[in-house]
DNA sequence: GGAAAATGATTAT
DNA sequence: TAATCCTTTTCCG
């Protein structure tokens, strides 16, 4: 998926572009007709991310939630103040970054025909967005959507201060980090290519267990994942390499410069030269460097 | 034109 | 651990 970067962003945008607005709300596919009947005619009084999941509230007291999953995505168009990405959601290459959106000029006359299975679409005055794939997508109250979000980890792009939280819930668990990294109710918002990453910059091996994490190892841990993250945010792609690990200093990063183990077995480490190990932890692949974190 | 893969998560066995 | 859900794109023949 889409980690937690892209679902703040997607709360930024929608902020952005649609509060305040009264959207149609529709389901081209079908798969969610009744659930947008509910929401249709409304406005949009606000977004807001929470590790991977979405929440947009309306004028009704009713939420949608989304969950990209592994390939959900949106598709954003409109006129010329409606701002910022075409496109936020599953990535289709490593190291890719979103679509910028297309400067139309004004040209705007309504949202095109729906294209693929659109689950569910909002049009405003000045813009539309398309939503594909998503894992979850449903309307909820605000009881409901508390109790979602009760279950879920501190997220590191909302509660920078909660470090003490996830410390205490990763070394209570007799797992191995690489799984707990993963697990939402540990910290809300880590997929794949962050836990992988991360481990790698903070030299601890994806084996160790949770409660062998030091309580210095895992604040310093929680620091850099927020840090890297609000990177995330801020680029609109995940970038973890430091730029005296990167071969070139050319101002866009190469793609694959983007990481250290990511989808990088049997290349060589950038910092030891030793090719990087792949396996599967947790039904996902796994990258690390057998050297650098040796434990 | 078909299979595989993808930055997830839940449920069943 | 395995099966299942959701969709698009890429790669291979």
């Amino acid at each position: 998926m889409p980690e937690g970067h892209s679902i703040h962003r997607l709360a930024r945008q929608f902020t952005s572009v649609f509060a305040g607005h009264r959207l149609e709300v529709s389901s081209p596919q079908g798969r969610f007709a009744a659930g947008a009947a509910r929401l249709d005619g409304q406005v949009l009084t606000g977004a807001a991310a929470h590790g991977k999941q979405l929440f947009l509230a309306f004028g009704n007291e009713l939420y949608l939630r989304i969950h990209l999953g592994l390939y959900g995505a949106f598709d954003f168009g409109g006129d010329s103040t409606f701002l910022g990405a075409s496109s936020i959601g599953a990535p289709r290459k490593v190291g890719e970054r979103e679509i910028a959106s297309d400067d139309d000029g004004g040209t705007y006359a309504g949202p095109p025909p729906p294209r693929g299975a659109v689950r569910v679409r909002l049009v405003s005055g000045h813009g539309w967005a398309d939503l594909r794939g998503p894992t979850a997508c449903e309307v909820i109250t605000d009881a409901e959507r508390a109790a979602v979000v009760a279950r879920l980890g501190p997220d590191p792009l909302q509660d920078e201060a909660d470090g003490a939280e996830f410390v205490t819930r990763l070394r209570r668990k007799g797992s191995p980090v690489g799984l707990l990294l993963m697990n939402q109710e540990i910290l809300a918002g880590v997929g794949n290519v962050y836990r992988a990453e991360v481990l790698f910059r903070q030299r601890i091996s994806p084996f160790r267990l949770g409660r062998d994490v030091a309580e210095g190892e895992a604040a310093d841990l929680w620091k850099d994942i927020a840090s890297v993250m609000s990177d995330g945010v801020a680029e609109g792609r995940i970038i973890t390499t430091l730029p005296a690990d990167r071969d070139s200093g050319a101002v866009p990063v190469p793609v694959e410069e983007a990481h250290y183990v990511y989808k990088r077995t049997g290349l060589p480490c950038r910092r030891c030269g030793t090719p990087v190990a792949g396996t599967e932890m947790g039904a996902r692949k796994l990258y690390w460097c057998p050297v650098c974190q040796e434990r």
